[in-house]
DNA sequence: CGCCAAAATGTAAGCGTTTACATTATGGTC
DNA sequence: GACCATAATGTAAACGCTTACATTTTGGCG
């Protein structure tokens, strides 16, 4: 900075006042730093940037995994915003473990990101803490609950849960399995879970324990898990997924047993990724706000490190798109 | 960090030697350093570090999209492995535009980033010359040519597709539909299609205009792209697609229509995405070392900041996986 | 032309670390 | 116990910016 100084004949103060604000310097000596600029290749050193100003001009988020195409929407739109606004995203991934998104939350404060994004609504007491000592802003995904006492923008996966399973019951279900996400640290999987179960007792059902299976996000293993639900005495008329990839699975396995969805079974998803319109048949699913929410999350953020004010709760919308995996059963 | 010094009894220097390299501090200090850590809830502060030290222990990575499972995966393997070397990643994505990949890597070094991981092999020339003004480690991936003259680590597209091609000459078939991805801007792309269309046209087939189709990797727009292949007064008894979800498209579309995979048409992907093993019916693909190259990507960079030798050109191998939507053809 | 408020610019003090160098403590040897 | 090499620690000068404050320039107005 100091050779762009010289160069253009200035002091660095006003090449710092021309990168930060051009208008407040005049034309004439703007065109001479603009030009020692280029002449010198010039890159600002972000960390004394940083370091002098006290922001780093950077976001965090931690998501559970990059590998799912879901997350990787809601960040792309995310990441997206903030650098229309001249923000860096650090994407860290927490493999569903609160351990280690507190580890990674850490690291990201170390890297003294401005604010943090957080998939969910659970996490490590710690974490919580950490965040509010530091007066960091931050925000919750993924997940919205009414009674919430943290910055938070998502849907409620019980309710859409809830009206999923209302689907399924009135067109005439009787018998459910499930194949559900790991609950265990996952507040989404566990809601979206606990709405299923609760709208069937509410109906009078009861679900058998053999038909309910927790399984990673994983096409295999959710494979395995529907052969295990329709090797049961009474296979279920009905299989609701905890997310579309492991309606993929279960949808595969029934094919390559010779059974035909929705004929035999209906199957249901959750989170509308770009396949599941495609898939043959195509997946009943709830279409989950990915990209808005990525939005969101920025814009709050982003207000947040301005000073501005923004809706701290935002309840965005999960809708239910039926689709051809999904029918009335065979013989009521 | 001179709280935590005056808290412990010693100097800053100590503390931060003892952050560093804590065997080269005395036992019982580092005790007392410990806990003033802990009670002081202390988190070095990291541009200040930075700035000091002249590196930020950061690598930045350039992907095309973060919204491809195949790139998630390879950024996954990669960030693992910078972890475990105390290394943060700084993900950017270009959209396949080599303008925006300038752009992106231009944030990168204001961030102060010590190495870059770029993907393919063609990029701005800005770019280059830049990196290497500035000294900055980099590496190019998913791409390998014998000839380089830039680091890389990556599989030879161009030969894969020759032998995915002579591989189902091999089995009769000679009307073949290409549907690849965008060449423009996408070296990978283009060797792939190279690769292809050499291979034909080296025993003696040449491919009707309307038989090859660029298009992005997009499902909904490859089964556009397979109706227009199939509504030709020949239809191909083949279709190679530039990769696994174009072949996903392809496939869904033949079901749709009524046709049958691999009966009436041979469909091959590229990439061997986790989906693709359970596909029905399982789709032949080419598979891609994109963990290892993740790794080795990540080692070649860090041994770089380190100023220790590495292999500067690393092939791996791309392997051909036959599955269940590749048959010769019905009537040769 | 001189005056003045406002705008533009310059000066210099940090920002929180690392690290070269100087100083002091340690413990092994005779 | 004296001596010494070595290890541990302290001191203080950077690192490349931002920004409060002081100073200079500008241009409108009487």
């Amino acid at each position: 900075m100091q050779d762009v100084a010289a160069l253009a004949g200035v002091s660095t103060a006003t090449v710092s006042r021309y990168l930060a604000k051009p208008d407040k310097v005049r034309e004439e000596r703007r065109r001479r730093i603009e030009s020692a600029i280029t002449e010198l290749n010039y890159i600002p050193h972000g960390a004394a940037r940083a370091l002098a100003s006290q922001r780093s001009r950077t976001i965090g988020a931690i998501v559970p995994t990059l590998d799912s195409a879901i997350f990787a929407t809601g960040i792309q739109a995310f990441q997206e915003r903030l650098k229309e606004a001249g923000y860096t995203l650090l994407v860290a991934s927490s493999n569903y473990s609160h351990d280690e998104e507190q580890t990674q939350a850490e690291a990201l404060m170390t890297r003294g990101v401005d604010g943090i994004m957080l998939v969910g609504y659970d996490h490590h007491d710690q974490l919580y803490k950490r965040l509010r000592q530091k007066n960091l802003p931050y925000i919750n995904t993924w997940s919205f609950r009414r009674d919430s006492r943290e910055p938070c923008i998502g849907f409620d996966n019980f309710d859409a849960m809830v009206r999923l399973t209302t689907y399924l019951l009135d067109i005439g279900h009787q018998r459910f399995g499930v194949i559900a996400g790991v609950t265990e640290g996952n507040d989404r999987a566990d809601d979206r879970l606990r709405g299923i179960l609760q709208t069937l007792s509410e109906r009078g059902l009861t679900v058998p324990d053999g038909m309910v299976i927790e399984c990673p996000y994983e096409i295999g293993v959710s494979r395995q898990a529907m052969k295990r639900l329709l090797a049961q005495n009474e296979p279920p008329t009905a299989v609701i997924c905890g997310n579309d990839v492991l309606a993929y699975g279960a949808i595969l396995e029934c094919q390559s047993s010779g059974r035909n969805v929705p004929d035999d079974v209906s199957i249901a998803g959750f989170d509308d990724l770009t396949l599941s319109a495609h898939f043959h048949p195509p997946l009943t699913t709830m279409h989950v706000p990915s990209e808005e929410m990525g939005q969101r999350a920025a814009d709050y953020l982003l207000a947040c490190v301005n000073d501005e004010a923004g809706p701290t709760y935002t309840e965005l919308e999960a809708n239910l798109i039926v689709r051809g995996t999904t029918a009335p059963p065979r013989n009521r």
